[in-house]
DNA sequence: CGGAACATTGACCCATGTCAAGTGTCGTGG
DNA sequence: CCACGACACTTGACATGGGTCAATGTTCCG
């Protein structure tokens, strides 16, 4: 569901591959340990859209939203970029997104110039981030379908359930965790109001599905019927 | 607006950028040159979800819809592929879309292993499936941003003005053509039923911007009030 | 000419948006 | 430690854009 959920270094088989290779020890992983690392407040932006693309950024700890705007201020934000993800990538001069902290945020700096010697050292440099940029391309698809065709439960509970999924997938608590994004950012995200967003929580604690005891917890009580609800099986009356 | 847009050999100025390298005749080119001619006929798939990736495809004449279904059948067209996008990218095994002709189409098919071969030849290529895939993702955002946030009438100028420049930067006429897919189609793109694409197309007509010869062609009256309805100055009543 | 597929139109309905109060919750300053 | 204000969230009442269902038209092709 995230659209910026990959960790660059991740192992997929490209369709597209020019070596077989086995994968060295990158330079690119290298020149992160040394990137020099930024702290972002709650708010600020680490990138607006229209900025010089200068660096890369690697997210340590927090989360940042990436959102575009119409000019009368309606907002659609494309995805959250949790720690280990890579944000910045593109063709462009120019970034396309605004790039803002959701909660205090570290992320390591990486120049474009910095990316261009790593690609020298480390051949693999170059498939990685074309990998890079097609998880997000089908994440951005997978969003799209989300917002096109989904009602305002399904949109929750999948967005619920990406959470759970992102947890268990690094060994933590799948039915526990903490939302670092306002309703806003939530609503804006899936294309819904904030009222809208507030009323479907409420719609799942009434089910018994999920609790929570502060606005920002969640805690999951039937991940299952979660899943029914997010693929349509609709008894939610 | 629509997603494949993308001609590979498009010039671009990418943040990241291994060589400053002047542009070779390339390989690529040649080998599409030769690469077989398929027909792919209306309604019929040129691939489909879960399709092992055997080729890329470049169009060289007629229409092809991409787009994702989900299990109740609910579909969302990602764009539409015309004469001289490229389609198939990815890094997958599998193609995660279905593209389906909405009308008789040619398609040049380049084998993956063939375009491996290219990639060796020309050391540009890499960087120019990236720019391509860069693209594709821009225009999965916009149209995100479209079906999240836009109004039927916002959604349906914008889809038509799109038409209107294709055919400007074509050097055709931008204010007459014809709409290759079907009103289920525009619909599925869009995010709106059928009816709903019908009832905005009728308003339009009403208001004086638009003609309707025949229900595909179409014919712009008014290019700038519907740049502004595209843009959300709602004098629509 | 007939029929199938597609498009239009109308009547009605409902999910979600809008507007307007409330109700926490948190941080700051007295 | 409490009081206050700010801000985010929740809840309710109501409005509405677009979906649904059902005819009716239109186009195209055999």
């Amino acid at each position: 569901m995230s659209i910026q959920s990959q960790h660059i270094t991740t192992n997929r088989s490209p369709a597209f591959r020019p070596t077989d290779a086995a994968r060295p020890a990158t330079g690119f992983e290298q020149s992160l340990a040394q990137a020099s690392l930024r702290r972002v407040e709650e708010k600020e932006f680490l990138f607006a859209e229209g900025d010089e693309v200068s660096h890369v950024y690697r997210i340590e700890t927090g989360a940042i939203a990436l959102y575009k705007v119409l000019a009368d201020g309606r907002r659609q934000v494309m995805g959250f970029a949790y720690p280990g993800d890579i944000i910045g990538l593109g063709v462009e001069d120019e970034h396309s997104m605004n790039a803002q902290a959701v909660k205090p945020t570290r992320v390591r700096c990486l120049a474009v110039t910095a990316l261009r010697e790593s690609a020298a050292k480390d051949p693999m440099l170059g498939l990685k981030l074309y990998e890079a940029l097609a998880r997000e391309l089908a994440a951005t698809r997978d969003l799209m379908l989300t917002t096109g065709q989904r009602s305002a439960m399904e949109r929750v509970a999948g967005f619920l359930l990406a959470f759970s999924r992102r947890n268990r997938r690094n060994g933590q608590d799948p039915t526990t965790f903490e939302l670092p994004m306002t309703r806003t950012d939530i609503g804006d995200f899936l294309g819904l109001t904030i009222e809208t967003v507030s009323r479907t929580f409420t719609k799942l604690k009434v089910l018994q599905l999920i609790e929570l005891p502060h606005c920002n917890q969640v805690r999951l009580l039937a991940i299952d019927e979660l899943e029914d609800l997010a693929a349509g099986e609709d008894q939610t009356s």
